[in-house]
DNA sequence: TTTACCCTCCCCCAAAATAGGGAGGTATAA
DNA sequence: TTATACCTCCCTATTTTGGGGGAGGGTAAA
């Protein structure tokens, strides 16, 4: 007998294409009984890659009002590890809540669950699931999937990244021992000068290993190759 | 009956204190039969917190080497989403032989498999299971019980949390919109010059957010602050 | 052995960022 | 109503970075 996980994960494609997560989302919408299934992600280049059951405009209207800085949903699961339960986000502002209003008239169901999901070079995705209900109803459906759906959200995820290195495999730069530690001197704020004492060496040094780091990460300048080393996974905190 | 994963989940510990997280590890690893159990995690600001079965002087090693700047393992799992069997990691440094070299000498399995996590606020945890064992008996290991890790590792950094929010809140600094948006065009590499001409304000103006921005943060300077802006999550991508 | 990459040091000068200060208008919340 | 926080603009001066250039010695791989 099929487990409801094994039963759950049949729904994931099996080959790479972008049709294929669209299917395998409608698929799962279909099992769970539920209105909406969407997974999307964004690279830390900020490509993005989306499949999901919402409707085609609320899709173009999200996307046409930029909706991703500042969709609640997305804010709270950014910094959050664990599912979210739409219910326990900050709902408090204005703009979110006209942002609520107009999702639910665009077809969006008043309850969600959403999975957030990291990988590596700063990839960040979401696995939702989304349906009209009650919350009592919808606690209910939670204590019963939300381990399956965790499971599946990685699955999921699994195979965007297949998609994702075979299409544009983003080398990930490799910087020397002294450009990282550079870097990451820099990361907490240390000066050039501050850095270089620290490491021992005249700022001028310091100054080689920031350049070559920043040519090496494609950045504009300090501040990018920074943020780029910590978006990208180069260097820890 | 109770299933497998149900069986692990009883190790997690219901309260929280250092103790039950280190009582948790050693019971889980009796249940799976293994060498060892770690979990380990970091936040933003360098806070360490782990429990697990290595023997003390491993982690006093460890620790005294600095070896979380070189380990293969953290390395791998900063880079990854995906749960990581240790065979997949890249050993070939110098540097990363004779560290695994050291490690088995300390008492620590040739097999591993690591689950990385990721938190609010730029937590980082490793959920690992050690053992010794052939690649092939290894391989059957992660086949039967991978999903159910996860699961587990997810529910041990649940824990972990609590514990942190309770003991030392970070309160996230909230930037307003306007500083969000400076401290991103930063993070994007734009000069100050161009991230206020994007934004359709004086560069005086955009200056004033920017050193709001730090000052909220706790920033020593501005790449400081966008260090701290991504890795809090405050800021996305 | 040559090639390549890494580490270290130095010069000059222009451009950008930082550290203080102050000021006025608009919301929103206590 | 009175704070409080936000948005916008301006000043001066100092410090820090950025963009060029060049040079020597080390290690490691091809």
């Amino acid at each position: 007998m099929k487990t409801t996980l094994e039963n759950f994960l049949e729904a994931i494609p099996q080959v790479n294409t972008l049709e294929h997560f669209q299917a395998a989302t409608e698929e799962l919408r279909d099992k769970l009984e539920l209105e909406h299934v969407v997974y999307h992600w964004v690279n830390s280049v900020g490509e993005r890659f989306g499949a999901g059951t919402y409707s085609s405009e609320w899709v173009d209207r999200y996307l046409e009002k930029d909706y991703l800085r500042m969709d609640p949903v997305i804010f709270g699961c950014f910094q959050r590890f664990t599912p979210v339960n739409w219910k326990q986000l900050d709902w408090s502002t204005k703009a979110a809540k006209a942002f609520l209003v107009e999702a639910i008239d665009f077809g969006v169901g008043n309850q969600g669950y959403t999975i957030p999901i990291r990988g590596p070079h700063g990839q960040f995705a979401l696995f939702t699931v989304n349906n009209t209900a009650s919350d009592a109803d919808w606690e209910a459906f939670i204590d019963a999937h939300g381990r399956d759906l965790i499971i599946v959200g990685h699955e999921f995820n699994k195979k965007a990244l297949e998609f994702e290195t075979g299409d544009s495999a983003l080398p990930t730069p490799s910087l020397s021992p002294r450009e990282l530690m550079a870097i990451s001197y820099l990361a907490k704020g240390f000066s050039r000068a501050q850095a270089a004492q620290e490491m021992g060496i005249s700022e001028h040094t310091l100054r080689v290993y920031i350049e070559a780091a920043r040519h090496k990460l494609g950045a504009l300048n300090t501040t990018h190759a920074v943020a780029r080393a910590l978006s990208t996974g180069v260097i820890i905190v």
